[in-house]
DNA sequence: GTTCCGCATGAATCGATAG
DNA sequence: ACTATCGATTCATGCGGAA
């Protein structure tokens, strides 16, 4: 098994790509930026009507570090600003298309135990947007990686192949329907859909990651293969590091907070012995 | 029991709303306009470019004709269009703010039953946007109307089923529509959150709704009190007033194609025997 | 009267083919 | 080159008939 690189680097992001990495470096880009008006201290509060301009360059640098058969997921979600649902967001999409960014899709991160909470006016917000970017029409999509168990309702299916379709393939032999049964046949996962769901991992109280280890693990599963190459430039407690080191990927970190930073060098490096009785062997 | 008026026209939106309707006459807009570069033959088949100019006069009208304490409901999603989401709901957002919408929320529509399909780049798309603008921060909101049943009764349901069945179904609890309210009767509830989980009502031969009654009837207990007023300027095959008048709620459905316009006055009118009956009485 | 089972039917999208 | 049409792909649901 070949070992892969494990790089938690700190420091600005902006900065620390410009210095250390080529073009077209990365396979995969999974990240949740810092939300407007939260980590207050360490990226001086970005206001919300400011977040569009202080994220443009950044995501200006990622479409230059991602390769062009890449893919770039953004989870991130507006706030309610003054009652309203606030628009920087949506204004960030529009921009990034204008760098050249593809808005391919948008995945929803259905969120089962979400922050509890009860307004006047609204309900818990138990989703969040994750945005799918890529620079061309061709990017690289593993989509048997991620199949999901069928339901119910194939048992029923399973039964009637063995009696009505089977005379129905053979006799419509070459058209193409043939095969389609044999597809249904000994299948038992089918695709997933563009709604993920996924539970927040509330319980750790020695690193709060934005995400769960499933959500990059998802894409990662879907959108590299062993040894690519994934970045997140706001890895925090170290998440996405984690979760591709463990799948055989290289992957690199960058976080600003130092506490954070050597939370996600220390989660890193207990992977470590695990590697060396492989290599052992 | 108050009886309540249920309107169906044919024609226009823009125009029969102009000619019929004061300001500030309902407490809920709930429809879903016709997406782009569908219903072609009704409609001029809008063009995704062009969608934001088709609809942005009517949302106009619809921002005069209802109470400054009530509430518009708009069901939309993006078509992929070269392998891209297209931005015209987006824009059509920022669009509607100009013209003083305030955009307090978005639900997430999580279709279980979506169109089947495979593809190399993405997956079915499961959910649409259902969009909330009022025209000013205080809206009437009824949030004891619409609690769902938490708790054992829940888990008790979910031990019922599979192992397989757990990981697709395990978001039976989050919002329990088309539930028997009466099993809910010395539950525990809780509110909902902004994730609405609601199959299509695809079977039904006689009249394919695009949304299912469930929906409308939410949003319904949600923003309004019996006797209320509620529009659906895009009524189709006349759901939304279907349900209006079960909730006993004063309802206008506009509809332009005939052929729906006469399935929607024939849905209502079998309703009428039951009204006669309580007014009997 | 229930429960079970087969079947048609969706706000879809892509790639190829035709004009 | 650019637009319009068509075939292939795919799965959860409600309905109706059967057991």
């Amino acid at each position: 098994m070949e070992t892969v690189n494990t790089d938690i680097y700190q420091g600005d992001c902006l900065e620390i790509l410009h210095d250390n990495f080529d073009d077209n470096t990365f396979d995969l880009i999974v990240t949740s930026p810092p939300y407007a008006d939260s980590r207050s201290k360490t990226y001086g509060g970005i206001k919300p009507d400011n977040y569009v301009k202080w994220f443009s360059p950044i995501s200006n640098e990622l479409l230059r570090v991602l390769k062009p058969d890449g893919t770039f997921i953004l989870d991130i979600k507006e706030k309610a600003v003054n009652g309203e649902r606030h628009t920087y967001v949506i204004e960030l999409i529009l921009e990034m298309r204008k760098q050249g960014w593809l808005w391919t899709e948008e995945f929803i991160w259905h969120k089962k135990n979400c922050h509890p909470g009860k307004w006047p006016n609204r309900f818990r917000d138990a989703w969040e947007r994750l945005l799918q970017f890529n620079k061309s029409k061709k990017f690289n999509m593993y989509q048997e990686e991620v199949r999901v168990p069928v339901g119910e309702w194939a048992n029923n299916r399973l039964k009637k192949l063995n009696a009505t379709d089977r005379i129905r393939d053979n006799a419509k032999n070459d058209s193409g329907f043939g095969k389609n049964v044999s597809n249904w046949l000994g299948r038992n996962t089918v695709y997933p859909t563009n709604v993920l769901l996924m539970a927040t991992e509330c319980g750790n109280r020695r690193h709060s990651a934005v995400f769960p280890k499933s959500l990059p693990e998802w894409f990662i599963k879907l959108f590299t293969k062993e040894c690519d190459w994934v970045l997140d430039p706001f890895v925090g407690s170290g998440t996405t590091c984690e979760v591709a080191q463990e799948m055989n990927r290289n992957s690199v970190g960058i976080e600003i907070l130092s506490e954070n930073y050597e939370l996600a060098k220390s989660r890193i490096s207990q992977f470590q012995p695990k590697l060396f009785e492989e290599k052992a062997e």
